[in-house]
RNA sequence: UUGGUGGACCAUGCAGUCGCCGGAAGGAGUAAUCCUUCGGGAGGAAAGUCCGGGCUCCAUAGGACAUGGUGCCGGGUAACACCCGGGAGCCGUAAGGCUAUAGAAAGUGCCGCAGAAAAUAUACCGCCUCUUCCCAUGGGAAGAGGUAAGGGUGAAAUGGCGAGGUAAGAGCUCACCGCGAACCCUGGUAACAGGGUCGGCAGGGGAAACCUCAUCAGGAGCAAGAUCAAGUAUGCAGGAGGGUUGUCCGCCCGUUUCCUGCGGGUAGAUCGCUUGAGCAUACCGGUAACGGUAUGCCUAGAUAGAUGACUGCAUAACACAGAACCCGGCUUAUGGUCCACCAAUUUU
RNA sequence: UGGGAUGUAGUGUAAGGGUAACACAGCAGUUUCUGGUACUGCAUUUAGGGGUUCGAAUCCCUUCAUCCCAG
C-alpha cells in the first residue's frame, strides 16, 4: 500500500467530529488520547486536535503534523474502516522516537494491527 | 581590555529516502480522476491590530452640525500618528538621545494640606512715622497710617542682583541680566538666530482640564462583493416608506416593491486571489528621505487550512516564531555577524 | 480573520487629579470551660512598563491577560 496521505484521508465536517466524540472509543497514554468510530467508508481517516493551551500556533501545528506522518507510515498494518481523533494535552513530548512508541502502544492496546 | 552609543546585514546551504499544496507540459479515461516530467512553495517580524492607504459595496462621496485624530519649520510620499533635513528646549562626561514643541492677553473651570494670600491681589510675624497714655530718658501699651526689604508655608508667592534713594521701604531712579500681543536692521524659503531702539514689569502653573485656532477624516468591511448550482412554501403576521449615517438637508430606489418579526430550506462550487505604490542591477538628480530613466525577472495562494519525518556533511544558525485580500509604517518578541564612534583604564 | 469591552485585597463592588474605601472570606488577639456570635487589629506597588503633572487608580501612549460579538 501506497503510502500518502490525502485529503480525503482527513475528517473534515464537524459532525463527524461530533460523531467521534459521542460514539467513540477512548485509549489514552499520558498527555494523548485517541479516540476510534467506525465509519462506513472502508478507509481509515484521521484528525488530530491539540487542545488551545497547548501552546503557541508554531507548537500547535508541529504536533499536527509530527502525529500525521507517524500515522502515515503505519496506517498500513492497521485494520481499515475508523476514524481516528487524537487528542493532544500539553506536556506531550517532542521527540519523534517518544510519540511513535506511544501511539503504536495505542494500537496494539485497541487492538487494530491486522496480525 | 571593559563599558556604552549609532547603523548595516543574515535568518540557513548541500545530498539521500518517504510524504503534502498549487502551476506548466504530455499521456490514459465518457467523466470523476489518475500517471509521468519540469519548476515553485511562510517572515524579519508573517505577530499585536496601534495608525495610513489601495480594493469592493453604498451616489460620483455632496453641504452643514456633531464626533474623532493631528499640532515648531521645510521637504518626501498614494497617504500617515511614518521618514529625511533644520530650529528651539531638556537629559547625558561623551558618542548621542528625547520632546502631544500652536494659543494661558478670547472665555470658563482647577491648584488638596500648609500658608496672611494660590491669582481679585493681599498683609500673619515684622519694619517705620504720627497721636494718646504709663514708667521715667530709654522702653512698653493702645489707636491711626505708610510699607513689602527680612522671616515663615508650599511643588509654585507677583522680575534677579548691586548702587542711589527713604522715616522705613518700593522699577521710585540708574547700570547689567531677564522679559515683551512693540518697532527696525542683517542672515535664512521658513521655524528661528544675531544686533539695535523703545517700553518700564505688563505679571504663576496647567491646554496628555474644557476650549480656541489651523488642518485632516462620509460609512462599512474580502465573512466586502459578484456568479452558478442544489433545495424550500411567489408561506404567515405587522408596517408604508426604505437606503445612504450619529443628526438635518440633499440624493437614490420604490407600491407587481421594500422593511420588521415568526416559520421553512440550503450549509456546495467558482471568481475576488495575487503583475504589484513589485524585485534586482546600472546610471542620473537630490545633503538626505526619495525621485527619474534603461535593462532583466515573475518570486506562496491554502480553504478544518499545504513546508513534515528520518539521516549525513558544513556552519554561529538549536532563537523568536506560521501567510489567509494586498501594500506603507509603528510597536513588541528574538539568535548571530560586521562596521563606525565615545568614555575609562593599561601599554608603547 | 474581522469588530468590540474589561482589568482595584482571596471574591464581589466603590472612589470628582490631593490619606485607596465597603461587604463577605482569611489570619492573629479579647470574651467563653470549648466552639459559634460579638469586638479589635493585620494583609492590597489599583494587570506590567513609560510619559504629562507639584502630585496619577483617575489623563495619554504602549505591552500583557481575560471576556464578548459576527460563521
Amino acid at each position: 500500500m501506497r503510502k500518502s496521505l490525502t485529503k480525503n484521508e482527513i475528517v473534515k465536517k464537524k459532525s463527524e467530529i461530533d460523531r467521534i466524540f459521542q460514539t467513540g472509543k477512548v485509549y489514552s497514554v499520558p498527555h494523548l488520547r485517541m479516540r476510534i468510530a467506525r465509519n462506513t467508508l472502508g478507509t481509515n481517516r484521521i484528525i488530530v486536535i491539540p487542545v488551545k493551551k497547548y501552546g503557541s500556533s508554531v507548537q500547535r501545528n508541529r504536533i499536527r503534523r509530527q502525529i500525521k506522518e507517524i500515522w502515515r507510515l503505519e496506517k498500513g498494518n492497521l485494520l481499515s474502516g475508523f476514524d481516528f481523533a487524537f487528542i493532544v494535552y500539553p506536556g506531550m513530548a517532542v521527540s519523534h522516537n517518544q510519540q511513535k512508541q506511544q501511539l503504536i502502544h495505542l494500537f496494539t492496546l485497541a487492538h487494530l494491527y491486522t496480525r
